[in-house]
DNA sequence: TTACGTGCAAAGTCTTTGCAACCAT
DNA sequence: ATGGTTGCAAAGACTTTGCACGTAA
């Protein structure tokens, strides 16, 4: 499994005429490990393992890999940008306003909005982007 | 309608306690006038009506307006909150990646996805807050 | 008059960029 | 060898904060 992951981004970046470094590696494995993650997030994350890994080169890891499709991210709160695999399963945020709390719902889920922008306005739903902010069942309880 | 405009506002902040004046008047006019906009674009169409109100003082504003309600910001791009009036009609706005063009939407085409989020998930949607990112129509066109 | 609000400037985040040294190929 | 990569430090973009003066109520 993690071999695959491996063997697939390596030729990802070498078809590509991009290297193979360590940075990239430590990088990938950190989006991969954290599941949801910010730049310094990864950072952090990455200089655990190892010495560490600059944060500008982690900033460019992130823009690179995005480039080609190996990871995704979205925006969940401000606009703090948010890394995950593009090979997890597509899914989409629900955030919390009052909370925060930040949750998974299957793709399915949303399905009926992607037909309805796709049928009534021809826009194809980038769905690994997408975030829904509101309220949860919890702090729906609490308050009014 | 202007007066109308006017008034709710001018009573909203003072019921709340806070005062009434010129800037809070013409940040809350260019976010009307704008329709959509960034705090510096705010900032800049303050700018040829009056002296200038400072930036600080409209980041401040912003926020007063947000909390009260009157105002709603959503995340079009990278992280630069867009202002909108909170009277405005709801709606979505979608967000193309190949061109950066938006579009906006009624809040009816994603109906069912408030009804599939509130029923599956007990999740209710903040639906002016909602950006759906994708591509446009033309865009599908253009490339493969 | 009183204390909320504003302008100004400085400080803070977060992210990008220039450049010389480094290293994957 | 040689050109893509990295680390470092400086520069940027955007936002927040401290403080003294100004002003709505």
């Amino acid at each position: 499994m993690e071999q695959d992951l491996r063997r697939t981004w390596d030729e990802e970046l070498r078809s590509h005429g991009y290297r193979v470094t360590p940075q990239r590696q430590l990088v990938l494995e950190a989006v991969a490990r954290l599941d949801h993650a910010t730049p310094e997030e990864i950072a952090a994350s990455v200089q655990e393992t190892a010495r560490g890994v600059n944060i500008s080169t982690i900033y460019r890891t992130l823009e690179l890999l995005d480039n080609l499709g190996l990871v995704r991210h979205t925006h969940l709160n401000h606009g703090a940008p948010i890394y995950h695999l593009a090979s997890d399963a597509d899914h989409v945020h629900l955030v919390c306003q009052d909370c925060g709390r930040v949750l998974q719902v299957s793709p399915e889920a949303i399905r009926p909005l992607i037909t309805a922008l796709d049928e009534g306005h021809g826009f194809e739903t980038d769905v690994a982007h997408l975030t829904v902010f509101g309220r949860c069942r919890e702090c729906r309880g609490k308050n009014a």
